[in-house]
RNA sequence: GGGGGCGUAGUAGAGUUGGUUACAACGCUGGCCUGUCACGCCGGAGGUCGCGGGUUCAAGUCCCGUCGCUCCCGCCA
């Protein structure tokens, strides 16, 4: 059988001119000149023109043709009349001599030929295989493909290999809720679909393999954001064994940077990627993924306004967490009143109980401050902030240093938006490590793991043992780029006893431990191996190379907001018979 | 579970301090057109302004409720 083409529509140019080719392709424009037929052919490659004239047989038939119905061309390859140097084939065009209709389509829902809005989303869901006909969409489900195929390559390159790990496993440790899967060999029983390969990458470490890595579906059922899928996400699953943190860091940037420079024409900003203390994040940027490419950082400034009569200013002082901290606004001086006046309103709603400010004009201070702060103490806060004439000075104040610091975040970045601030063209990487091992859990009134129980205390058994438990901190790292989290990773806690401590610390027995884990447990007894890993969000990556505010946009059939599947109906209700297999009876779920 | 925003032809949008027949675009449809390229030109159809209630002489517009979508918080590496 011969093919059902000899080209596709992105390949042919002026070399071919004089040849006859076989096209097919989808109807994407259709130009009717009552005398003479142009249609755009598209396909994955390219589109292509074909001419065809009024007295060929099939004229009134291509005529009526509707856009994006399939069809099937022969003709010879000639140059244009006039060049269309929009695309790649505008050279040439085909005159058409033989023509079929391979299947019609019907009228659109939406447009094809050109891009849709981002916001007709539900529409676009449920006709996904139209939406992915569109330029965009096409172009980033291609761009996906081949960023990860990259990965691959380089994974491999970097002595790294792929390895499955099963589907069908049990309840996680891991904090997110489970997608369940009834068993019907064992009533009662439920399978759980992994929320990473946590355990299993581990445990390859555990099997003397030294380098994993996996492009590996993750589930979690938790509520959808912009940035998170609901239900299913990738991860770029990464283990090494006998390596320490600097050594994964050092990895993961070579791979980042490669990534990023190759699949972007931005520059990475800082290489090596700054290594910021969780505490110190959370101080001057407010956040623990600050966003590095524009500066508004927040400066202690208790030790300067020990004279001043600010009531606040004073109460804050007294708190044992209290918190002052300036802002710098450079050339913020010449914002009006209005802007101070929304920047206070803002900080309000954020729960704030106000935005103090000053302003430093012609060498004159002004400001809602400029009563209760002396002469020597702006000249100590310009010196601490390097204030140049013109700028402004915004004071985050609260008694609680937590919840203060990440408003004064949330404050920064309002401020960095309204303000227009100028961000640095290009990838600006963090590592955000020392995060703490533990953390308080107020509601249960006892102590808890900060992330997962699986990273290793710094200080190992000794600090574990000595220490203040909410002073320890943990070999636990996230990296951080343009102020997105791309992924969490840890050396991880291979030592029996330094695990039976820090669980025993949150108070879980050795039982629970081996109840939770055995796996990990009882290979763990097995002289395992020092290791860590991380898994970067290959979705993150990619949304952030392409720009993409919203994760179904690179992401070819994604979950709608509420985790419903459009196209499949999913999830759906299911016979009485299969319910009956899996020994499940529902309860009355009337709706 | 909670909060904000939005909901107007098939699609995506405009609609003034509440005021006669709710707009223009793309698409659809009838006609014209032999060099277009998101072809163009002339005409036509297409709407219970998400749904329900209220205020008013009068509601797309204001208020309340509800449903849907979306963004955020909670949750989530």
């Amino acid at each position: 059988m011969t093919s059902l083409r000899s080209h596709t529509c992105g390949e042919l140019n002026a070399s071919a001119i004089g040849t006859h080719v076989r096209l097919m392709g989808f109807a994407h424009a259709v130009r009717n000149l009552g005398g003479l037929l142009f249609i755009d052919l598209r396909d994955h490659y390219g589109v292509t023109q074909v001419v065809i004239h009024p007295e060929q047989a099939f004229f009134a038939e291509a005529s009526t043709l509707r856009s994006e119905s399939v069809i099937a061309v022969r003709g010879e390859v000639r140059r244009r009349e006039s060049v269309n140097t929009k695309i790649p084939t505008g050279e040439i065009e085909v005159i058409c001599s033989e023509f079929r209709v391979e299947s019609t389509s019907e009228i659109l829902p939406f447009p094809v030929a050109h891009n849709p809005k981002e916001e007709s989303e539900d529409t676009r869901l449920k006709y996904r295989y139209l939406d992915l006909r569109t330029e965009k969409m096409h172009k980033n489900i291609i761009f996906r493909s081949k960023f990860i195929h990259y990965i691959r390559t380089k994974m491999v390159e970097l002595g790294f290999m792929e390895f499955q790990t099963p589907i069908l496993t049990s309840s996680s440790p891991e904090g997110a809720r489970d997608f369940l899967v009834p068993s019907r060999m064992h009533p009662g029983h439920f399978y759980a679909l992994p929320q990473a390969p946590q355990q299993f990458k581990q445990l390859l470490m555990c099997s003397g393999f030294d380098r994993y890595f996996q492009i590996a579906p993750c589930f979690r059922d938790e509520d959808a954001r912009a940035d998170r899928s609901p239900g299913e996400f990738y991860q770029l699953d990464i283990e090494m064994a006998f390596a320490t943190q600097e050594e994964i860091f050092t990895m993961i940037e070579k791979l980042m940077v490669d990534l990023f420079t190759r699949f972007s024409d931005r520059p990475i900003i800082k290489d090596p990627f700054p290594r910021i203390p969780y505490k110190t994040s959370l101080e001057t940027y407010g956040s623990d993924k600050p966003d590095l490419r524009f500066a508004l950082e927040m400066h202690d400034v208790r030790e300067i306004f020990t004279q001043t009569g600010f009531e606040i200013f004073q109460k804050t002082l007294q708190a044992p967490r209290g918190v002052l901290r300036a802002i710098r606004l450079p050339s913020g001086a010449a914002q009006s009143r209005k802007f101070f006046d929304d920047a206070q309103a803002q900080a309000r709603t954020f729960g704030l109980g106000g935005l103090p400010y000053l302003t430093l004009k012609d060498g004159e201070w002004k400001g809602s401050l400029i009563k209760q702060t002396t002469d020597t103490e702006r000249a100590l806060l310009s010196k601490k902030l390097n204030i140049e004439n013109g700028d402004a000075v915004v004071f985050i104040v609260g008694d609680d240093s937590r919840t203060c610091l990440t408003l004064g975040g949330k404050m920064r970045t309002w401020l960095a938006d309204t303000l227009k601030v100028e961000k640095q063209n290009g990838w600006a990487f963090c590592w955000i490590v020392d995060f703490p091992f533990y953390e308080w859990n107020e509601d249960d009134k006892k102590i808890d793991f900060c992330h997962n129980p699986f990273s290793m205390p710094q200080g190992g058994l000794e600090a574990l043992n000595a220490q203040d438990p909410l002073d320890i901190l943990a070999y636990q790292y996230d990296i951080v780029c343009n102020g997105v989290e791309l992924s969490s990773g840890a050396i991880r806690n291979h030592r029996r006893d330094v695990m039976k401590r820090a669980f025993d610390v949150a108070g879980y027995t050795e039982a629970e431990i081996e109840s939770r884990f055995p796996a990990l447990w009882n290979a763990f007894s097995f002289g395992p191996p020092p290791h860590g890993g991380i898994a970067p969000g290959i979705d993150r990556m990619i949304m952030l190379l392409l720009d993409e505010p919203n994760i179904r946009q690179v992401i070819a059939f994604p979950l709608n907001q509420k985790g419903q599947d459009l196209l499949m109906n999913a999830p759906s209700t299911v016979k009485e018979k299969q319910l009956a297999d899996v020994h499940i009876s529902l309860r009355n779920t009337s709706k």
